[in-house]
DNA sequence: AAGGGTAGTCAAGTTTCTTGACTAATAGGT
DNA sequence: ACCTATTAGTCAAGAAACTTGACTACCCTT
């Protein structure tokens, strides 16, 4: 009879893929939580996630679409949450009738402001308790995973 | 008249949040991909963390809550679906008449070991993408910040 | 002007995770 | 033993973040 012994009992599981997605967590934990405390109550993971490819001139619906590697429909939603916050609009394409310029209101701005602060804050904070030497490797391992396995993601389907 | 420029029009954001983010997606992506060319179709992002947390001779529900940072129904909903799969089953536990050891069933452990497989197949992509030392400094960064930012995750409520 | 690809919308459904309300068993103090 | 608080788990309902499918409107090429 086998001794009943739990054999991850301790932490969990170690593989890098779980430590990725534990780590993606909690910093968008830590993200939400602050924009929270800032007064932007309305900010959740995914939002971020969206805003954060949308430039300070705006950017078309059609390019957040390529780059995020969700479907058209979920960037639509989101937007359309968005936009029902006052935090986005969407503005016409001058040289494509087809086309949409999604933006950010006076007071997206306002939470862009607030959102760029935090991110260097949480970024400060890792960078005090890494040092910048493992910092610097983690975010160049990072980017090539992000840009090699990441590359060949050619916006999905219809 | 400001010249409309998209100040990321290359490659989207370069925060470390959406780094993280990025990279956690692929892994997954990655692993549900060649689960599912193994056969195991039912695997999905939310399942392989879930089974991840379960030891080769079963865990007890109230410590994957415990364990895995989300709400206790959730993990209640997870486990349901993997048991409808014929993967896990609930066995009660010898001491607390309340409890419920879940635990793999023979086909449950056919994946487990398809999955530690591919797990490694994955790291050593990334190990010979990045190289030894560069992969390492990755782990211990990430294991820092599972530690320390989540280390204060105390099981919710509920 | 015709046909095919692109930009976006509308509708409906799934997965994953949430809060709230509940039952049953255990643990501790009196 | 008895009452109470805590812990383990379930049931029900719903929100958030996605998905596929079907559609319209526009652009571009031939």
């Amino acid at each position: 009879m086998v001794k009943v012994l739990d054999d991850n009992a301790d932490d969990g599981p170690d593989h890098i893929g779980w430590r990725l997605w534990q780590a993606s967590r909690l910093w968008q934990e830590d993200f939400v939580a602050a924009m929270g405390a800032a007064g932007h109550g309305w900010m959740t993971d995914a939002r971020a996630t969206l805003l954060g490819h949308i430039g300070r001139n705006g950017t078309p619906q059609s390019r957040l679409i390529a780059r995020m590697g969700i479907s058209k429909q979920a960037v639509q939603q989101l937007v359309d949450g968005l936009e029902g916050e006052g935090i986005l609009c969407r503005v016409p394409a001058p040289n494509d009738k087809r086309a949409r310029i999604i933006a950010h209101t006076p007071k997206g701005r306002a939470a862009l402001r607030d959102a760029d602060r935090i991110k260097l804050e949480i970024e400060e904070r890792y960078r005090r308790a890494l040092g910048e030497e493992q910092l610097s490797a983690l975010k160049a391992a990072l980017a090539w995973l992000s840009r090699e396995t990441g590359g060949k993601n050619p916006a999905r389907r219809g």
